[in-house]
DNA sequence: ATTACTAATCATCGAGTAG
DNA sequence: TCTACTCGATGATTAGTAA
C-alpha cells in the first residue's frame, strides 16, 4: 500500500525527480540541489526524500559524497495518475450518451463492489472508491445498440481474479457522467446477452441525484 | 510575496474544477460537494475557492444557493503548465545533442534577458526565471548543420513586443539540457546568418559548470 | 562537502459558529 | 440550508547544527 498517504508536496518532488529524468536513470544530486529545483530549503528537500523513500516511490543510493535516485514502480504510477487526470481535462474524449431506466438489480451488485479485488481496481483507475452497489440502467431500441458499440470499444481492463471461496470474471470499465457526478460503466466480461448497464460511482447516485426505479437518465460515456 | 503565487493546493483544487467541468461550462457545486471532492473539509474548499478567486484563476457567481464556478485563462494556463511538465515526462521526445565552443558575447544577451517582455515568457515556457544573459556556443562545421535543423523545427513561440523606446523581435525557443542542467535555446527570428547558440538557464551557467571560453560543451536540445 | 536531526516558526486545516 | 469567519490543533518548513 504504497500508494496511500501521499500529500500534494510528495507528488509535488516526484515530478521534478521525473523530470530530471530520474524515470529513466539515476539522476546523481544532493538535497541542495534538489532543495533549488524545488524551490525549498535543503532541509525541506531531504526530508522529501525520505517521505518518497517510506512511500516507496523512489529508490536511493549514496555511495560518494552524492545520491543516486531512481524513481520506482509505484512513484511512476503515481504521477501516471495525474498525468491522466490532466489528460481527461486537455484532451477531447469521445463520448457516447447513453439513456435508460432506474431499476432495481437483485443486490448482486453491491456483492461484487465489495469484494476487494474489484474495489482496488475501480479505485486506482476511478481515483476514488466507489460506494457498494451499482445504478442498475434498463436499455431499450437503440441504447441497447449503444451499449453494443461500448462492448466492442477498448475500455480499462479490470482483471478476475481468484478468493478463497471462489473465482470472480474480468470486466470492462469506462469513465462516465451523469448528472454532473463522474463514475464507471461496468461490463463484467462473459456475460452474453446483456440489456441492463450498471454503473458506479463515489457516491449512492440514487440518494446523491433522487432516482427511483423507472426514472430516465443519460449517462456520458467517455470511449 | 504571501498574496501572489499558487500554492499546491491551489493546483489541486483548480484540477478538481477542471475535471468537474469547469474549463468549458461554469460548475455548479456547494463548498459542501467541493471539499467531498478534494477530500478537505467544507471550509478548506471555502478557502480554496476564495484563494483560487485571488490568484484570478476562477470567476464565479453566486445566485441563489449555489455557486456557479469558471476556470479563467490563467486558471487553465496554470493547469496546462502542470500538464506539459507531465507530458515532457511521459511522452518521449526526439532530442538532438549539439556540441559548441564557449565564447564570450557582446553583453547583448544580458541587454535582452532583462526585458521584462521575454522573461515573463521564458519563466512560462521554463517553469523558472532565468537569470539575465545568455551562455553563448560558437558552433562550426557538423554541429552548424543541427543548428539550421533546430531552425527549421517548430519550438516554442516567444513573441516580440513593443516597449516604451524600441520594439523587440520575436524568437523561438528549445528546452534544452546541459551538465544536468535544464535551460532554454533561444533563437531570435530574423537573424540571418547565425553561428552562435544562445543558452539561457536558472543559473550562471558560466559559474555552475565552471566554463571558460574556449570550452567545449554538449547541449541536448529537446525538439 | 554531504545528510538529516531537533527545535522553533509558520502555514494550513477543521470545528464551531455567525451572517 | 448556504458561505466564510475565528481560533486552536496539526503538520510542514526552516534555521541551526551534529555526524
Amino acid at each position: 500500500m504504497s500508494g496511500e498517504g501521499a500529500k500534494l508536496q510528495h507528488l509535488h518532488a516526484l515530478k521534478h525527480l521525473a523530470l530530471l529524468g530520474g524515470t529513466k536513470r539515476p539522476v546523481r544530486i544532493s538535497s541542495r540541489e534538489f532543495a533549488e529545483a524545488l524551490g525549498a530549503s535543503q532541509q525541506a528537500a531531504s526530508a522529501a526524500l525520505l517521505d518518497l523513500l517510506k512511500l516507496g516511490f523512489i529508490k536511493r543510493e549514496i555511495t560518494s559524497r552524492k545520491q543516486h535516485i531512481t524513481l520506482t514502480d509505484a512513484g511512476v504510477a503515481a504521477l501516471a495518475h495525474e498525468h491522466a487526470e490532466l489528460r481527461r481535462i486537455f484532451d477531447p474524449q469521445k463520448t457516447v450518451e447513453i439513456e435508460g431506466m432506474v431499476s432495481s438489480g437483485l443486490g448482486e451488485g453491491a456483492y461484487y463492489m465489495a469484494q476487494e479485488g474489484y474495489a482496488r481496481q475501480f479505485e486506482a483507475h476511478l481515483g476514488h472508491r466507489p460506494v457498494p452497489g451499482t445504478l442498475n440502467l434498463k436499455l431499450e431500441g437503440d441504447e441497447l445498440s449503444k451499449l453494443q458499440m461500448l462492448e466492442a470499444a477498448k475500455g480499462i481492463d479490470i482483471a478476475g481474479f481468484t478468493d478463497k471461496s471462489r473465482t470472480f470474471g474480468g470486466a470492462k470499465l469506462f469513465r462516465c457522467e451523469l448528472g454532473g457526478l463522474d463514475g464507471g460503466v461496468v461490463l463484467p466480461l462473459r456475460t452474453h446477452h446483456r440489456d441492463i448497464m450498471e454503473i458506479i460511482a463515489r457516491r449512492q447516485l440514487r440518494r446523491a441525484l433522487k432516482l427511483k426505479d423507472g426514472d430516465k437518465v443519460a449517462v456520458k460515456v467517455f470511449v
